[in-house]
DNA sequence: TTCTGTGACCAATGTATGATTGGTTAGACC
DNA sequence: GGTCTAACCAATCATACATTGGTCACAGAA
């Protein structure tokens, strides 16, 4: 006769209908932290092991969720009240970057099209003409930086400035060490002057299509030159 | 005689200039600490108001950046490892997260239709069924979220999950405290049950532009339910 | 007087150490 | 074979202390 597979289901069983029982005698609120593991084991007289595999049930079924550390919850999970970006950042690569950028960055440029001021105009023409002077990439990136930042700001709208504040610290932090060595300044021929002017020029001209299609184009031309870099490190 | 404000200038200036010096000498990359006050100014040999002061210049002219604490920093501003949800919800309206929903939430859908996993879509068709079974409008909306994380989780791509969570956490702090209390449950013809059944039999037919427009008119809708509520709040 | 420099103080942050917690493994025990 | 216990591990929290930018009072010079 076989026994164990019925007894170790029914152990297991009794831990978790005994959490379930305790959790709701307890009721607390959600995203409040339950005690850990090695005082709940005591309290309803189960085995840590068992109690984990009970854990492991309502975690599975995201009634409760659990951090090392930190402990225990209820809830569906962490959603914080900030975002990590190099907990994101360590877990994505660069063509899922590329790929988030595609998709939210040309309808940016489209909102600003749509809502730049003169001075967000202004300030981006100023950025561009600092670019095609910049004496090394660090400036010029920079710059790069400065000028896509002023065109999701000239958006006015918030969130989106938001979205691309979080995408751009993912996509430094996916990047972070691989730095441009090779040729002392941006060449005068780079295809990024071209192509900022392209957008900017749209942004200028209300032309909200225009805008957007400049910077998927600017994008993509960005996207090519990556994936030699790739096969290159391989 | 008045002899005071030419010296006061004059030292002033004299701290700045001996200041950008010491920058330039050192050619600190962005984003890097350099000494503290106290320390500086002995460098220096300025006194730490003037130094201050010198600090203030560079600081309104974008080139260097302070937090007390922290120390001073070369750059534009603290590009955060964290970003604040409240501080990016506290300063936009409904408007701005719905456009923002409307440009990225489709283009996932789209995401999801290419990557998800037959195990993806067999979650989400389990988070439609029990939306339908909700007995209150929070249940109803707690499952709401669940779908559409699971479907931005579907597809595949860690920056655009991210993305909508950022997203997510800001339109839940705009509505904050704005919660349904008409009607006891969601209503059987709710638009939202066909809206989300759209969405993921375009996803699990692998119809990219089908899932992306699905998305995009669910959102229509959830917006236009969203206009009278602010007019009535008003 | 009027202003500057100095020093001290404050609140926020960084740093270091030890305790706590979920996750894992090896070995005793049945 | 299977389970339970104990110990260990890495991540996190908690605490105390040092550091840093921001501020102010006061002595001293002009």
């Amino acid at each position: 006769m076989v026994k164990a597979p019925d007894m170790i289901e029914n152990d297991e069983h009794a831990a978790l209908v005994q959490l379930q029982a305790y959790l709701a005698q307890v009721d607390l609120p959600s995203d409040s932290r339950l005690p850990p593991e090695r005082e709940l084991c005591e309290k309803l007289g189960v085995s840590r092991g068992d109690l984990r595999k009970a854990l492991v049930v309502l975690e599975k079924d995201g009634r409760i969720w659990r951090h090392v550390g930190k402990g225990t919850f209820i809830g569906r999970g962490p959603i914080g009240e900030t975002v990590a970006i190099s907990e994101i950042a360590g877990r994505t690569n660069p063509a899922d970057v590329m790929r988030a950028r595609l998709i939210v960055e040309p309808e940016i440029a489209r909102e600003a099209a749509l809502h730049a001021t003169l001075d967000d105009i202004a300030a981006m023409r100023h950025s561009l003409a600092q670019t095609r002077i910049a004496t090394t990439w660090r400036q010029y990136e920079s710059l790069d930086n400065l000028l896509h930042r002023q065109i999701a700001q000239a958006s006015r709208n918030t969130v989106l400035l938001g979205l691309f504040d979080v995408l751009n610290a993912i996509r430094r932090a996916v990047v972070w060490g691989r730095l441009r060595s090779d040729g002392a300044r941006p060449p005068a021929d780079h295809h990024s002057f071209a192509d900022h002017e392209r957008i900017v020029g749209a942004i200028a001209d209300r032309d909200l299509s225009g805008a957007a299609t400049a910077m998927r184009h600017h994008l993509h031309q960005v996207e090519s030159r990556l994936i030699p870099l790739r096969q290159a490190a391989e």
